[in-house]
Parts: structure tokens; C-alpha cells; sequence
DNA sequence: CGGTGCGTTGACATTTCTCAACTGTTGTGG
DNA sequence: CCACAACAGTTGAGAAATGTCAACGCACCG
């Protein structure tokens, strides 16, 4: 598949795109070019001037802003297929994060700004399409602050865990962690060593079974009511 | 002021609709209604299908979910002049959360859902100046975002009160609490108490002085490094 | 083989919440 | 006008959750 094709592609698959006509992505991916990064490299910084919006072809790439004392907070974890800095393109003209692979060979698609913003301008059906995912993307941010604001660290792990694609039966679903625990750690702002910890515990008591990324969920039942908030037996 | 002007006005002073044409304001104000809501009242439920849109004209709302304990948890505090909901109506069809008057006398404008469906498919410059505010208004999810994740508390409500519109001299800047300090821990995701502790031990510092919801910010550098998440001295 | 980094564990500090009590204010009905 | 209820706000004591620091095993990689 050539990059041009490719590129059709990815846009495509896009929630942003999916209601839009195909001559508008067409012409959306003549603004358009690939850029691969390595492990740990700088997408961009918080407050950089605003070149264009990112779509993940291949890899990972997070989302974080840098604390006074100079540690990263993730914001965001995303994946092959998502997109960022859209929004950031279209108000500040500023990136309001730092952004940065974290894979290997973490290949994306930039889109570029300017050409972005005319072709939306003169395309008449391009922004009802858009409006539509922004809004998906604004809910999904309202149940993170919801998350962050409301419940245990537990019940985040337990949430993640649930959201995961699982396989084999009901009673006993099989996950795999799609990061390093480090990194789940960080995508759920707790520390490696809490994330640890609460998945010890749940293995003593039988909710979970653990081997490496390879989880077990003995206890669909429990984990659920963990997710709900409630409390969970104490000790 | 007829109803019907005041409905015009309030649309147009929407971040939505400032770069629409008033002709689509026009249109869209068609399909509004007003409704008054006492303090306590409930606007709408999490899980309810989505009838509309709503617009702040007077009063204040806030928006929570239900713990699975009971426990309300505040997601947003909203004010005069700003809206809710247009994600869900735009997505889903039901609200993602619950809704309640939280002053007396909270006068509110109802944008008909299907009406304004209609319109926004119709005029095909409404969507892309909605595109615009939708960013924004996701930009300061991930504001929020990196707040509840990131920050202590007390930075918290460092930042919250130095966004405050203030008055008086630049070295002891006044603000008033827009609610009360019950609300304004609601919204910080914080306990009354630790609100109470936190503003006594920066009153014993001389950082603030308070009187009721008067509040006089004396040492503005210190608490602007609290905001920024310096931990600030022990003790 | 030695280094590097993840994951785990323990001891401890800190932050924040919970529960309970008490105060002061406000609004209401008698 | 007063007694009283209701509620915001404050304070204290103690518990719970989480973070910090340090140590160690283990796998992976050059």
C-alpha cells in the first residue's frame, strides 16, 4: 500500500471523518505527510506554536504536562488509530501538552494545519461531521474528570481492567495489559508501587489472577462493584 | 425586554454562536423555551433521554453523578451565560449526568434537540462555528484534567481563587466567593473541612485574610506557587 | 558479565477524609 | 418577638488512602 493510500486510510477510519464525504478526506490527505519517531522522542512541547493535528498510524504516543518541580503527569494515553491535537489546532494556535512516542517505531500521519483549516472552511459538510466526535471525545473527557475526581485508585484500576477487550468465559475473562504496568500506572495517576499493591491484595482475595501483562479476572462480580465506587470489604 | 429578545440575546452571547450569522441565531432561537427552576431542583437525571440543551440565563447550575453509595459527586459548576448538554444531545440522546438548580429563581433557556438538528443540518455555517467553541470547551476538560490528577488541593483552590475576577491593589487583590464555601469544596472535589483548614492555615501565614465569602489575597507570589504545584513550606 | 530498568516489597510520611461536636446565622411558625 | 430547626462553617481526633524512599530480584541487552 503506497503512503498516499495509506494515509486515505487512517484518515478514514477517523471518528472525525466517518460521516464525511470521501472527497473531503481526499482532500483533507493532500495536507498531509508521515513522520516515524523512536521510543522516548519529543512529538512537540506544551506552548509550542501549533503546526498541525496527529493521527496514530503505528504506536503509541502519550500526552503530559510538565509539574513545576519537573515531573511528567500523563494526561493521555493513545493508540494506533486515535488522534490528537485537534482541538489545540483549532482555538489556541498553542499546544496545551507535551507530546511524546512511546514506542518503538511510532509512525504518524501530520496533518497540517493551515491546509486543514482551509479545506473545513470550504467544505461545507467537513464540520457537521466533526462535531459529532468532538462531542464524543468532550464526553469521554467528563467521565476521566468524573474518574479522577470521584473515585479510588482501586476503583480506576478496576474500571481499566473491566474496559479492556477480554477473551475466554464469562466467569473467568483474559486481559492483557496493552502498556507496562509503569505505564498503566501512569495512564491512572497512581504510582507503580499503589498499582502493585492493590493488584496483590485482589490477587489474595481471588478477584484476579496474574502472570506478567496476562490477567485473569476471577471475579467479574467484584471487580464491578470496585468499579462502581463501592468501597469493597475493607482488610 | 421581551422574552423572545432575551432569548436572541443570550444565543448570541453564546461561545457557540459568536461567529454565527444571526440569521442561524434567529432560527435557532425558535425552537427555545424558558423554564425557572427553585434552588434544588432537578434539571434532568444521568440516563434520561436527551429533550435539548440548556442555556444559563440566570442563576447557577450544577452538573453530578450518583456514586454508587449515594454520595453526589460535582462534575461542573456552571454560571450565567454558559450552556450544558450540547455534547449529549449531539451524541448519545441521553445525558451523561444529573443537572440541579443550584440558586433560587435559575432561569433557564431550552433549545429544542431536534429543532436545533434540524437547523445545524441545514445552515451550513452553524456547524463550523460550533467546531471552534467545542474545542475550547475540550481544552479546559484537559485543564480540569490535569488539575484533579496533578495538583494538592490547596493548589487547587490557589488556582481556583486567583481566577477569581478580583479587585483592589495588585498586592492584596480582593475577591468574593461566587457560592458558598460548601460549593466551592464541591467543585474542588475536596471536603468543607479541608477547605476550612487549608484557608486558616494561609490566614495564619498572612497569605489571605478572610471574611465570610470576602476574601483579600495579601501574598499573591506565594499563592500563585501553590497553584503552580510548589509544595510551599512545611509547618 | 555488568548495567539498566521494571516490578515488587517494606517502612514511613503525608494528605485527605470521616466522624463528631460545637458555633453562629438565618428563616419560620407560633 | 422569640424559640427552634436547619444549615453553613469551624475545629479536633483519628483513620484511611496514597505517596515517598530505599532495597532487592529479575529479565533483558549489549
Amino acid at each position: 500500500m503506497s503512503d498516499r493510500e495509506m494515509i486515505r486510510e487512517s484518515l478514514r477510519a477517523l471518528p472525525h471523518f466517518r460521516m464525511a464525504r470521501s472527497e473531503s478526506v481526499e482532500r483533507v490527505a493532500e495536507g498531509c505527510r508521515t513522520v516515524t519517531y523512536g521510543k522516548g522522542d519529543q512529538i512537540f512541547r506544551a506552548g509550542e506554536p501549533c503546526r498541525g493535528f496527529f493521527v496514530i498510524h503505528r504506536g503509541s504516543v502519550c500526552l503530559y504536562r510538565l509539574a513545576a518541580d519537573g515531573r511528567q503527569h500523563v494526561l493521555h494515553s493513545l493508540y494506533q488509530g486515535q488522534s490528537f491535537a485537534e482541538a489545540a489546532l483549532l482555538n489556541h494556535g498553542r499546544y496545551p501538552a507535551c507530546a511524546e512516542a512511546r514506542s518503538a517505531a511510532t509512525e504518524l500521519i501530520e496533518v497540517d494545519g493551515a491546509h486543514f483549516q482551509k479545506v473545513l472552511a470550504e467544505d461545507s459538510r467537513l464540520a457537521p461531521a466533526m462535531v459529532g466526535s468532538l462531542c464524543s471525545r468532550l464526553l469521554s473527557l467528563v467521565d476521566r474528570v468524573e474518574e479522577l475526581s470521584v473515585i479510588s485508585a482501586a476503583a480506576r484500576l478496576a474500571r481499566f481492567l473491566l474496559r479492556l477487550p477480554s477473551s475466554g468465559p464469562l466467569e473467568a475473562a483474559e486481559v492483557t495489559l496493552p502498556m507496562s504496568k509503569k505505564d498503566v500506572a501512569a495512564h491512572l495517576s497512581v504510582t507503580p508501587e499503589t498499582l502493585s499493591r492493590t493488584l496483590r491484595q485482589w490477587k489474595e482475595r481471588g478477584v484476579v489472577e496474574a502472570d506478567g501483562r496476562r490477567l485473569i479476572l476471577r471475579d467479574l462480580r467484584v471487580l464491578q462493584a470496585l468499579a462502581d465506587g463501592d468501597a469493597g470489604p475493607r482488610s
